[in-house]
DNA sequence: ACTTCATCTTGACATTGTAAAGATATCATG
DNA sequence: CATGATATCTTTACAATGTCAAGATGAAGT
């Protein structure tokens, strides 16, 4: 199946990983459907044969993302013998993924179609709910006190969610330092008090 | 000047309040620069007397709504007589005022244009320059050691950032108890160790 | 070889952003 | 008050875009 021939093959995967390809150069801002579909060499309506719309692909394209962050989450577990550490390492990597991917961070969390669940145990949007599935892990091993469970979930998250955006906020790529700098952040409290 | 003269009279003001409302109301991706032009009740290309064009536009909004935005966290010096309890109330605005407009924190902090300035003492993002000039206010103060002002900063606004960022994404208006969490959250120390 | 079906193309249309040219009212100046 | 300059708005036009419908193509199975 070449390029030349009527039928692309796998177009559904070009449109993903060539979309993913023009945002991080581009942005979103001037990435349109049409451009897309001939940057896959093929006419302007053939992506309407995989998806449904142009919410349809950006969803699909978003999914490919969140994806590829949460096997980077993941590998925090694998390499951390102790819960505490894992936890450590998730911060780490959640945070280091937007600093080598900057533009994915407003991308991912500007479409308004993620919802946190900050009560159950899973559910919602994955890399939220592996972060807090990790955490409970971690009160459960300590005997963390029930009623804190929320509170440190919401603290934790939001230190490392916030993170991520200021490092895509502060030019992620003139900054070098932020793979030196995160770490230190996370396992030192510089809070004041 | 009333709503069936040629002119308008006020056009610019009004697509930007306008242009507020229809952000909170059906957010961003449903909101053209026809649309507001009719809502306000003049032709299509009459906003190009007054923005260069839609960026212009929506950039004269992001700025309408960040001026309201620094005001709220500059109440917060005002009602404080410590600096310490300033920054307090300050974070609790920050995070308050989206809990309160949940609508404008993906449409500011997703539009590419904001820069977070980590050195100086002053320039760059001004709601993120108010927050740095009040903790350096309060490091000079309490004689803080210089070489964490840094770590410090980042760390307090990425929390404050990342806990206004949560509020927004799991569902700010359905969630009542928000105002009595954050300044919870925002007083004490829930993290670990 | 024939049929079936997924995939792609072509053509069309409404919406949108933008520019140019002209219409209208406001305002300063005499 | 008259007049011309200027700001503001309308009309018209065009290219880019998202979307749909109808038809073309070829792959896979019978």
């Amino acid at each position: 199946m070449n390029e030349t021939s009527y039928h692309h093959g796998d177009l559904r995967t070009a449109m993903i990983e060539k979309g993913m390809e023009m945002i991080n150069e581009g942005g979103l801002k001037n990435l349109s459907l049409r451009k897309l579909a001939a940057a896959c060499g093929v006419s302007h309506a053939a992506p309407y044969s995989h998806f449904s719309g142009k919410d349809d692909l950006f969803a699909a394209i978003q999914n490919h993302i969140t994806d590829k962050f949460v096997i980077v989450l993941n590998e925090a577990i694998k390499n951390s013998s102790e819960t505490s550490d894992g936890l450590f390492h998730m911060g780490c990597n959640y945070v280091l993924f937007f600093v080598r991917n900057p533009k994915y961070f407003s991308f991912l969390f500007s479409r308004a179609n993620i919802y946190l669940d900050l009560t159950g145990e899973s559910g919602g949007y994955e890399p939220f709910a592996i972060y807090k599935k990790l955490m409970h892990q971690l009160f459960a091993e300590t005997q963390y006190p029930e009623e804190l469970w929320l509170k440190t979930i919401l603290s934790h998250w939001a230190f490392v969610h916030g993170l991520a955006s200021v490092v895509t906020m502060s030019g992620a790529d003139t900054i070098k330092e932020w793979e030196d700098i995160i770490p230190d952040l996370l396992a030192n409290n510089y809070f004041l008090q």
